[in-house]
DNA sequence: ATTATTTAGTTCGATATCGTACTATTGGAG
DNA sequence: CTCCAATAGTACGATATCGAACTAAATAAT
């Protein structure tokens, strides 16, 4: 294949991908609460999976956003009973961000909800369109991941 | 393979998909001048590649943000001279948005300094992973798509 | 031990996003 | 033709995002 033609193949990926992105963002955000972010329900995803918990610091590297857009998005968690935020006793400037009980549940019920938004897109594709296109996903973002310094 | 795994699986996609944008996002924002953002960059790639225009109902479908958005958007654009905002002559309430020469030409530059900076993953990784998704991914896109009335 | 540097998180200000309500225009029903 | 419902885009207000500058704590250098 002539080099620009796989220039314009990856172009087209990050294309798909942000339009994808940009779909399954709004469906999400519909069933959440406020002006909760998609962003957002996906840390709360994280920490409950998590239950030792992180830093904001982890976090904001984690989902690749600033950090001071992660303090914004803490707060607004924290305001909503999702997630708890202490002091690390293990070094006072930094923090542990925890989920809640509360929070668990509510990660439960909005993705019970969200699967039945998904249930015709997923019978009528099948699973293996997700099966198949996962690993070259992670491996693509494990590369754009570790690229930057 | 088990239906909850499935689920799991396609939780595990959108959630890859949401890092991969996130972090091509930021790489292309920080060549973008100002606070322009990777969604009206998208935006002015498709309008290069349409020069008969679109009106910009059409692309906030196309686009899947709300209008209120678009308007914002578009306004920015023209600012910068990057598109023009006729009135279309077919019906009064409604426009049309085209690219400008410099919009192309802006799209050109960016996209090549986009390039340079994708090289060192392209080669690390191969064309592969972006070629092989990209069916899965417009297949996904179009349900998704054509899922929302 | 004292000072300098680095690091975690926040505050603040500028801009972006988007829901609600609005205006102008169109197209159809009577 | 007149009226009414539907449609394209915008104004406005509330909230989200994020860069720059800041504070406090930890670590390194002397």
């Amino acid at each position: 294949m002539k080099p620009e033609d796989e220039t314009n193949e990856v172009y087209r990926f990050f294309t798909e991908v942000g339009i994808i992105n940009q779909l399954i963002s709004t469906k999400l955000e519909a069933f959440l609460p406020g002006r909760m972010t998609a962003t957002q329900f996906g840390i709360l995803g994280h920490l409950v999976r998590r239950p030792e918990g992180e830093t904001p610091l982890q976090l904001s590297n984690g989902f690749q956003v600033p950090k001071t857009s992660m303090t914004h998005m803490l707060a607004s968690l924290e305001n909503h009973n999702l997630i708890t935020l202490e002091t690390n006793p293990k070094d006072k400037r930094s923090k542990i961000v925890r989920s809640t009980p509360q929070g668990a549940e509510f990660l439960k019920t909005c993705m019970e909800r969200m699967s039945e938004a998904l249930a015709p897109i997923l019978s009528e594709l099948g699973a293996s369109p997700f099966h198949n296109s996962l690993p070259n996903l992670t491996l693509i973002r494990e590369a754009l991941d570790s690229e930057r310094d």
